[in-house]
DNA sequence: TCACTGTATATCGATACAGTCAATTTTATT
DNA sequence: AATAAAATTGACTGTATCGATATACAGTGA
C-alpha cells in the first residue's frame, strides 16, 4: 500500500519538473490546440505566433514528459495528446482561475 | 455560460504562472508540510534544509498565489493552506507519477 | 529606550530556459 | 543524384529566479 511519507528532495524535484512542463504559455497553447485532435507541426506553427524552431523545441519537451504521441507520415510529424491527465489538470486549474476571475472581471479560462 | 474559446496570450500566461508556483521543490516541500496543519516560519525552517530567507521568499510566492493564509501572532507568523485545490492538484499529479513509477521502481509520490 | 527574537527584504552569483538564427537531418519527388 | 519540403538540433542571447549572505523591520519584554 502506498504510505504517506515525507518525500525526499529527489521525488519533489520530479514532481516539480512535471509541473514545470505546464508552466509555459507556449506549451499551454500547444496543448490547447491539440485538444481538438492531432495536428502536424506546421498546423501548430500556423496557429501560433512563434517560430517553427521554438514550436519544435516545446513539442519535444511535451513529448518527453509523456504527454504527447508522435506519428510520422511522410515528411510531416503529427502530435496528439496521449495523457488524459492533461485535461484533468487544465480543467482543475482553469475552473479555479475562473472562480477567482469572476469575482473581478469576465475573463474565462478554458484550455 | 462559459464558452470554449481560444485563450489569448495573456490568459495563457496567467495559467502558466499558476503552474509555475508548483514547479519548485522547495515550495512543494512547504505545501507538503502544511498539509499537516498551520505552522510558523520557524517550524518550516526547522523541518527543511534551506535558509530562513529562502523559506520566507517561497512563502511569499505561495501567499501571493492565494494558496496560503497568513496569521500573525506576536512576532511569529503562521501559515496554512487556504486552497483545497492544492490537494486535488497534488493528488492528481502524484497518482499519475506513481502509476508511471510503478512500472519502473517503487518510489511513491504522496504530497 | 535597548536588546532580543522572529520574519521579511535587498543584493548578488550561479543556473536554467525560452526564443532566435543558422545548420542539419529526414523523407519524398523528379 | 539532386532538389525540395518538413522537422529537428546546436549555438547563442536575454531574462528570470533559486538560494545565500547580509541587513532591515516588527513585536515583545526588561
Amino acid at each position: 500500500m502506498a504510505q504517506t511519507t515525507e518525500l525526499d528532495r529527489q521525488s519533489l524535484e520530479k514532481i516539480a519538473s512535471f509541473f514545470k512542463v505546464f508552466a509555459e504559455p507556449t506549451r499551454l497553447a500547444i496543448l490547447q490546440m491539440l485538444r481538438q485532435g492531432p495536428a502536424s507541426v506546421n498546423d501548430i506553427v500556423a496557429s501560433l505566433s512563434t517560430s517553427q524552431a521554438n514550436i519544435s523545441k516545446q513539442l519535444k519537451t511535451l513529448y518527453e514528459a509523456d504527454l504527447l504521441l508522435r506519428e510520422q507520415r511522410g515528411t510531416q510529424v503529427f502530435y496528439s495528446i496521449s495523457e488524459p491527465l492533461v485535461f484533468d489538470l487544465c480543467e482543475l486549474v482553469c475552473s479555479k482561475l475562473n472562480r477567482r476571475a469572476r469575482a473581478e472581471s469576465a475573463v474565462v479560462y478554458e484550455i
